[in-house]
DNA sequence: AAGACGTGGCA
DNA sequence: TTGCCAAGTCT
């Protein structure tokens, strides 16, 4: 056999083994529940937002059953300002398919997983790797970058592709446990070095094989992504509506959501609406409106 | 298959 | 200050 030639994952497992961010999810002893929740708190989230609450869930909510048994209400109280809200409610219906229909032990198979709400491509492998050891490509917006740029040598990654997978899963070293380990090096690598604004290549530990740094580091095709706005949006509105209830012990009377946006009545009008169709509001028999299951 | 969906920090 | 960006999912 003659010798074989340095991986990508030769140089980034033993680099994230030494460099790897002290994070309270990836400690030793954190449950496949543990890590689940915090998959999901990050789904578009940055980590420094995700940290402390969810120290606070695993502490209160230490298994399926625990979050499946509490009120959506307290779910989404609990959730507070970490965005999307969606994402809570849909744990909360993970939490109990877990529990009435796993025996309260979070499955290992990507299918099984991604027929879970709130439970994506991304979130599945990232389970199954993490969570259970499972040699599977775990792909996010840091690996697709990753990938882009020092295999692709692409300044960017494109849009999001079935071909990722392949790319990604191409780069798993066989050994089970260090392929877990390299989806996790890809991840914080893009997180911390390969950024997407402003990459520290002098940095990294893999410029030295990096096709985009081979290239002379060309520039991408502009922006990628469309700016999302926000002021006056009904995103807007219904992060103020639900501040209201969530700020609530209760239910509250159709005047105090009023009152959280009186710019445009139609508006806000149209975004309650859309809070109760989402299932994130419930109006009660006598007009009042509050969290979903509270009362 | 674009677009909707929260929130806040940083350059 | 404005705009970009952050471990996506769903329709």
């Amino acid at each position: 056999m003659g010798p074989t030639t340095t991986t990508l994952a030769d140089v980034l497992v033993p680099w994230f083994r030494a460099h790897a961010r002290d994070l309270p999810w990836r400690r030793p002893g954190t449950t496949a529940w543990g890590v689940l929740v915090s998959e999901i708190m990050l789904q578009q989230t940055p980590v420094a937002r995700v940290e402390e609450p969810w120290r606070s869930w695993l502490e209160r909510w230490p298994r399926p059953s625990a979050m499946a048994a509490a009120p959506a209400s307290e779910v989404l109280r609990a959730w507070g300002k970490l965005g999307y809200p969606r994402r809570a409610l849909r744990l909360h219906a993970a939490a109990q398919a877990i529990a009435a229909d796993h025996g309260d032990v979070v499955p290992a198979d990507v299918e099984t997983l991604e027929s879970l709400p709130g439970i994506g491509t991304y979130t599945a492998r990232a389970v199954a790797a993490f969570a259970h050891g499972r040699r599977v490509p775990v792909v996010d917006t840091n690996v697709r970058r990753v990938v882009a740029r020092a295999v692709l040598g692409r300044a960017d990654a494109g849009a999001a592709a079935s071909r990722d997978l392949a790319d990604t899963e191409a780069l798993l070293p066989d050994d089970t446990t260090d392929a877990a380990t390299m989806s996790a090096a890809l991840m914080e690598l893009g997180a911390t070095i390969c950024v997407a604004r402003t990459p520290r290549c002098a940095d990294c530990p893999v410029s030295g094989a990096c096709a985009w740094q081979r290239l002379g580091r060309p520039a991408g095709d502009g922006p990628a992504r469309k700016a999302q706005r926000w002021a006056g949006t009904d995103r807007q509105v219904r992060g103020r509506l639900l501040d209201v209830l969530r700020g609530a012990p209760g239910p509250v009377p159709a005047a105090a959501l009023d009152a959280a946006w009186l710019t445009d009545p139609a508006q806000r009008a149209r975004c309650l609406d859309s809070l109760l169709v989402d299932g994130l509001v419930e109006q009660l028999a006598d007009g009042r409106f509050c969290l979903p299951g509270e009362q």
